[in-house]
RNA sequence: GCGCCGGUAGCUCAGCUGGAUAGAGCACGGGAUUUCUAAUCCCGCGGUCGGGGGUUCGAGUCCCCCCCGGCGCACCA
């Protein structure tokens, strides 16, 4: 009977410095080791065994290859630091795997014997390749991650890109730690978003159509947008200034509740307030809406014309995700599903969870979840948000049989989220304890926020075209000979924009909102994608040109710079697992930065290729691999393309 | 008003359950190397971690107050 196992532990500074989670490799064997001779020592000069001794990699590597801090045992056995470190140190030093090991201030910094930290590190990583870093912390667990969701109104956009990134990655990552992994797509596909730009097209476009205009379908239908919203804010100049007195009437209104402002700002925001709520006033408005009602009450013409540009709407999309790398495992669409929930609901009032006003509306009280009051039906008996929802997600549930969801949305909707799980709790389902809404940050633009309804936004085709023609200067700039014909320099250029753009987007912690700079993202030095795919393309030239490396002997294998592109490696699988728990590929992406440093460092200071010593030649070799198969397992959970040459 | 999320080098970002002198990249200054693919390597410059209290052997990290920025608190989606 074994006693309960503590778990070995590879903890780091930067990207990683979490629980290893694997069993059965060469690294945790190596790790569980030490770990089993440091609690042994414990055990032997205090009579204490703490459950958990974490082996850190030090900031600064200089001073040893691994370190374990007195300070944090010291939290759970009651003897001081110093004391710990001195015993540990003593019991440790020179004792295989461990070189040296030394006390200092309340640390122990252990120098592994090199041989025994390659050879664990060729076990875990070259005996499965493919295999290497993945966890089990999910395994068993059905996942369905909906992420995209884009409104069929208008083409895809910069925020669009780090939602889809965020949602494939994440979904990869799921995977990887064991999860059965669903990718579900939403399309906002009806609305009054969606009359709009209908009505742009029937009033403004003279029967344009993406092929009388050469345009890409998706983008049509955006212009349509656009230019409604164009008109329609016309319309609205044009009431606002022969009824003025209208404009009089609120600004008396708004003067009893704030400061006295100036009459150009009041204007200005009684414009905007109007465009909302004078809405059914505007002539171009109220036509939207009755055709908002002509689309409910299936009318054929506007049926048709709904179909015409979601269809455009759709065979648009269908290139961008391609080019992208973006794939669906289900595909739900808003027209199909607006009027699933209201049975739900109505169901749920009978059994007490909802409630009836005395004005009609049904309305559940959260105020125990300290999330007030919500109505889940109007008064007059019509769905709002939070109906559709109800309804997609059960529908989600029961159709894929998952246990648990996420939702990758924009953290400006925390609050619709925190209510929906809410309300899906409050209805018994068992599945509502494990729904989970990845709120990621906003992307800005270095001169502020993109505004949609004028039309300034970073087109996502735009942006990942001139990123790819940038590739493509910069291939033809390395293939001085011109030995590369032109649909190899596209085809490399691709990748190298794709991987860029995936690589900047992703590297930011999801939740925190970020900055993207177009100009900069079209560089490829510093902590790039292209400069990860080149990393790996030296890689594989390398190994291509260098034969076999299967006899590589780990012995011959001692530099520093060699040493330590094998700690980093030894770090994956905590980063893997610690990117899962987070929802955060940036975790995977920061860790590949750290190995393309460390594989940079290698190639500057150890020969491969061109060392004389066929043993060590051979022995490099191996490193390499090990290396190139780090490299294949992080690009992949990012979804970034590999090149094999550059 | 209430709530949530941010504020780390000139810029963009790392920094995990609190742990050793706060780390990268870009930019800037210098150097290596004419390469096993230089989309590279090394050195330097640069930080009162928004401010102030507190807890702790130890705080960028935890607690309280304040300032700044963003977003929510719909019978909109």
């Amino acid at each position: 009977m074994s006693h309960r196992r503590p778990q070995a532990c590879l903890e780091r500074s930067a990207s990683v410095r979490t629980i290893a989670p694997l069993a059965g490799n060469g690294v945790e064997m190596l790790l569980e080791r030490i770990a089993e001779m440091a609690r042994t020592a414990l055990a032997a000069a205090h009579g204490v065994s703490p459950a958990h001794v974490a082996l850190d990699l030090p900031e600064d590597r200089s001073r040893g290859d691994l370190t374990i801090n007195a300070f944090l045992l010291a939290k759970e056995v009651r003897i001081a630091p110093p004391k710990l470190a001195a015993t540990l140190a003593a019991a440790l030093n020179a004792q295989h795997p461990v070189d040296t090991a030394t006390a200092i201030s309340g640390y122990v910094n252990l120098k592994l014997q090199p041989q025994a930290l390659l050879e664990a590190l060729f076990t875990e990583v070259l005996t499965d390749p493919a295999a290497f870093g993945r966890g089990q912390t999910l395994a068993g667990r059905r996942l369905l991650v909906e992420f995209s969701a884009p409104n069929t109104n208008k083409p895809l956009h910069l925020g669009h890109m780090r939602n889809n990134f965020l949602g494939s990655s994440t979904a990869a990552v799921l995977d990887y730690a064991g999860a059965h992994v669903l990718r579900a797509n939403l399309f906002n596909d009806r609305g009054i978003h969606i009359c709009k730009s209908m009505l742009g097209w029937k009033r403004f476009m003279d029967g344009a159509t993406p092929e009388s205009t050469g345009q890409k379908s998706d983008h049509l239908v955006g212009d349509c947008y656009v230019r409604f919203e164009r008109e329609f804010a016309l319309e609205v100049a044009a009431y606002c200034d022969t009824n003025p007195e209208e404009f009089a009437a609120w600004k008396t209104q708004r003067k009893a509740t704030a400061a006295v402002e100036e009459e150009a700002t009041l204007q200005r925001e009684w414009r905007g307030t109007f465009r909302e709520e004078g809405f059914a006033r505007i002539p171009l408005g109220a036509e939207c809406t009755e055709m908002l009602r002509a689309w409910e009450r299936n009318d054929s013409a506007v049926r048709t014309l709904w179909e015409m540009m979601n269809g455009w709407a759709y065979a648009g999309f269908e290139r961008s995700y391609a080019d992208l790398g973006i794939s669906f495992d289900v595909v739900y669409r808003e027209s199909d599903t607006w009027t699933l929930g209201r049975d739900l609901i109505l169901a749920g009032l009978e059994q007490g969870v909802f409630e009836r006003r005395a004005d009609g509306a049904v309305d559940i009280d959260l105020s125990a979840e300290k999330l007030g009051r919500k109505v889940v039906l109007r008064s007059d008996g019509t769905s709002v948000y939070m109906t559709q929802d109800i309804g997609t997600t059960v529908l989600k549930a029961s159709q894929n049989n998952v246990d648990g969801q996420l939702w990758v949305v924009g953290d400006e909707q925390k609050h619709h989220f925190a209510v929906l799980f809410a309300i899906l709790r409050r209805m018994g389902y068992a599945w509502a304890s494990d729904l989970h809404h990845l709120a990621y940050g906003m992307v800005y633009l270095p001169e502020g926020r993109m505004k949609s309804r004028e039309g300034k936004v970073v087109d996502a085709d735009d942006l990942l075209a001139e990123t790819t023609a940038l590739a493509a200067a910069e291939v033809r700039t390395r293939d001085s000979e011109q030995r590369l014909d032109d649909a190899e320099v596209q085809r490399r250029a691709a990748a190298v924009a794709l991987a860029s753009l995936r690589f900047m987007l992703l590297k930011v912690n999801p939740l925190a909102s970020m900055v993207f700079d177009p100009k900069e993202s079209v560089k490829f030095d510093g902590d790039t994608g292209a400069r990860v795919l080149y990393a790996y393309a030296r890689l594989r030239s390398m190994l291509d040109a260098g034969g076999s490396s299967a006899t590589g002997d780990a012995a011959l294998l001692n530099d520093p710079a060699e040493v330590n592109l094998a700690l980093t490696l030894f770090a994956f699988p905590a980063a893997a697992a610690r990117a899962a728990r987070e929802y955060s590929p940036a975790v995977v992406a920061n860790w590949l930065l750290e190995l393309v440093r460390d594989l940079n460092r290698f190639y500057d200071r150890c020969d491969v290729l061109r060392s004389s010593d066929a043993a060590l030649r051979a022995a490099r070799l191996r490193l390499c691999a090990a290396a190139a198969t780090g490299l294949e397992r992080g690009t992949t959970l990012l979804g970034m393309p590999l090149l094999q040459r550059m």
